[in-house]
DNA sequence: CTGTTAGCGCATTCAG
DNA sequence: CTGAATGCGCTAACAG
C-alpha cells in the first residue's frame, strides 16, 4: 500500500505537501496540486485512515449504541444514521446493549476506547445520573429516545405523552368507553410517558382509568398476546385496547383471533410505533407513529453540525408523533 | 487521557514493559506486573486503541456490509455477529449496499481503506468476479449468503435449492396438484435456487412446472400482494402459492383477505425465511427456516479462527432449511 | 525478565 | 506557497 512518502517522492514535492491536497486547507499551487494529484492516482494512493486519525485526534467514526440490532424498531434508524454520517464519510461503530445496565455501559466505555469522536445513544437500563456524568466527559454524547433536562440540547426525542394521548383520544372519539391498555414495562420513561397520555386523554373525556384493565406487557409481541389473554380472562366490558406498542398490538390481535374474536368487529385495537410490517397484518394496524428513522437522521445531522461542524445543517430535536387511521379501530 | 508513558513512569517501569502487561504475550513478573496494572488503574488508563492499530497494522475492526440495516432480515444476523465479535473485543464497522453496485463497491473500499482487518460481505448487486478480485486481495473477506465456488472456503451459505425443493414439497404432500410460485428476482442467486427446488419437487411428482403460475416479485411484502393479484387475476386454478421470502408470503396473504378468500381454506400458502414476524400473523405462517442469524454468527466465528487465529473455534459453512408446519397450508 | 530504540502513516507547527 | 522537523500513542525487534 503506497504511503504518503510514495506519493511525496513520486510527485518530487514535501510531505508536507501531499497532506495539504489532501485536506486541501491550505493554498497550494495548482500546478504541485495536479503533480501530486497525478502521483496519487498512478500509485492507486489511499490515506491510512488509522494513522490520519492518530495524527490528528479525529476518528471520523462515530459510535451508535443500540438496545438491539434486530426488531422492526432499530434498523430503520440504524439505515437512516448509516446513510447520513456515510455521506459525510464518517464511520459508523455499532453496539448493542441489549437493555442490560452492564452491557450498555460496557459498550459506552467500549466505543468510547475506540476514539470516536462522538456516541449516539438509545439506551434503556442506565440511570439519568450516569448519562449526565458521560455528557460532562470528553466524549460528546446524544441521546436518542430520552430527555434530560440538564443536557436537553444533547436529546432527540418523541413527544410521547403527547402520542399516547393521541391514540386514546381518537379511540375516545370513535364512541369507546371501556378502554384497555397495554403498556410498555414501567421503567422505561417512554412507556410511562405514554400511559400518562393515555389517562390525560381518559380524563378529558371524563372517563376514569381503570387499573384493572390495564396491563404491563414488555413492548414485544409475546407482552402483547400475554396482556390480551390477561384482560380477556378478566370477564370486564372492554370494547377497544389501546397498545403501547405495534408489536404489542400484533400480539393482542393474535391472541383475539385465537379466542374467535374479530378485531375491529369484537374489540378494537390501536397501536403505536408505525412499523412496517402490522401494515400486512389483517387487520391493518391503526396506530400513532413513532418516527425513529428520522430521530436516527437528526442524530446523525446533531453530530455532523456539533463535532463535524457542517454549517449546511439544521436539526430540530423534537418530534411530533401522528396519527394513522387503517382498518384495526372502529 | 493517561498514555501508556503516564503508567510507565508511575510504575517506574518502561514503555515496553507495560505494553507487555497490556498485551501479556511476553512474560512479566508477577511483581512489576502488578506495580503496572496498580499504576494503571489509579491513572483510569485505557489503551488508545487507534494507536494500537497503527503500531501493530492491526486494527481489530471488522466490516460488516450488507444490503439494508433495517427488515426482518439482517437485523438478527448483524445481533449475532456484534455479539460474537465483541466477545473477541473486536469491532464492528457497518456499512449498507443497499442492493445497488455501486453503493456496494464504494463500501467495501470504504471498509477497506478504514483498515478493516476482514470484511463480512452479505452482497447481491456485485458480480463474481469483482468478489473474486477482492478475495484475491489483503484484506480477508467472507461471503455470507452467496457460494462461489473458487473461494468456497470464504462462503456461508444456505442450501437453497433444498429449501426450494422442501417447500414445494410440502405443498405437493397436502395433495395440491395446481401450485403458484411467487419467486424473488432472477438477477438474485439464492431466488434462482429457490426456483430450481421448487420446479425439481415438481417435477419428481410428476407435474409439469407452469410458467404462467409464476410470478418474478421481489422478495418484499408488496411484490407478494402485487404477484398474488396477478395470480388472482388469470383466472386459473391454483391451490396453493409457494412464496420465495415470508415477506411476500404476507403479502401475498394481505392480497388474499382483500379478495376475500380465505387462507388455508381457500388458498394454502406457504413462505421462506422463518422470520420472527409472520408467527403473529393470522394465519401463522408454514414456513421453511433461513437461519440468517447463525450464518451471521458462522462468519463472525470464521473471521474469528481465520483473521485472529482462535484456535477454540470451528465453523461449518454450510446450512441446511428446516419446515416449520404451521398454519397457513393445508 | 526488562529497557532502548525505531518506526507505523500522517498532520502540523515553524521557517523560509 | 512549500519543505523540514516533530510527535500522536503504541508495538516490536534488539540488546542487555
Amino acid at each position: 500500500m503506497a504511503t504518503i512518502y510514495d506519493v511525496s517522492v513520486l510527485a518530487g514535492v514535501s510531505l508536507a505537501t501531499v497532506s495539504r491536497v489532501m485536506n486541501n486547507n491550505t493554498k497550494v499551487s495548482d500546478k504541485t496540486r495536479q503533480k501530486v494529484l497525478d502521483a496519487m492516482a498512478s500509485l492507486g494512493y489511499r490515506p491510512n485512515t488509522i494513522a490520519q486519525s492518530l495524527a490528528s485526534n479525529c476518528s471520523n467514526s462515530v459510535g451508535v449504541l443500540v438496545s438491539q440490532l434486530d426488531g422492526p424498531f432499530y434498523g430503520p434508524m440504524m439505515t437512516e444514521i448509516e446513510t447520513t454520517l456515510r455521506t459525510a464519510n464518517k464511520h459508523v461503530i455499532i453496539a448493542a446493549g441489549h437493555a442490560q445496565e452492564s452491557q450498555e455501559k460496557d459498550s459506552v466505555e467500549f466505543l468510547i476506547s475506540r476514539g470516536c469522536d462522538a456516541l449516539i445513544l438509545d439506551v434503556e437500563a442506565v440511570s439519568d445520573e450516569y448519562l449526565i456524568e458521560l455528557y460532562k466527559g470528553k466524549t460528546p454524547i446524544v441521546l436518542i429516545n430520552r430527555y434530560i433536562e440538564v443536557m436537553k440540547d444533547n436529546c432527540v426525542f418523541l413527544e410521547n405523552e403527547r402520542g399516547g394521548f393521541m391514540a386514546t383520544d381518537y379511540i375516545l372519539s370513535l364512541g369507546h368507553k371501556d378502554i384497555a391498555y397495554i403498556s410498555g414495562p414501567m421503567y422505561k420513561g417512554d412507556a410511562r410517558d405514554r400511559l400518562q397520555g393515555h389517562q390525560r386523554a381518559l380524563s378529558q373525556h371524563g372517563i376514569m382509568f381503570d387499573p384493572a384493565l390495564w396491563y404491563e406487557g414488555n413492548f414485544r409481541e409475546f407482552g402483547g398476546e400475554e396482556g390480551m389473554r390477561h384482560l380477556l380472562s378478566l370477564n370486564k366490558k372492554f370494547t377497544a385496547v389501546v397498545c403501547a406498542s405495534d408489536q404489542m398490538a400484533s400480539g393482542a390481535i393474535a391472541a383475539c383471533m385465537e379466542k374467535g374474536l374479530k378485531v375491529p368487529d369484537d374489540i378494537s385495537i390501536i397501536g403505536y410505533d408505525n412499523i412496517p410490517f402490522p401494515q400486512y397484518i389483517y387487520p391493518k394496524l391503526t396506530t400513532v407513529s413513532n418516527p425513529i428513522n428520522e430521530m436516527g437522521k437528526m442524530a446523525a445531522l446533531w453530530v455532523l453540525k456539533n463535532i463535524y461542524h457542517d454549517t449546511n445543517v439544521k436539526v430540530d430535536c423534537s418530534f411530533t408523533p401522528k396519527l394513522y387511521v387503517r382498518d384495526s379501530a372502529k
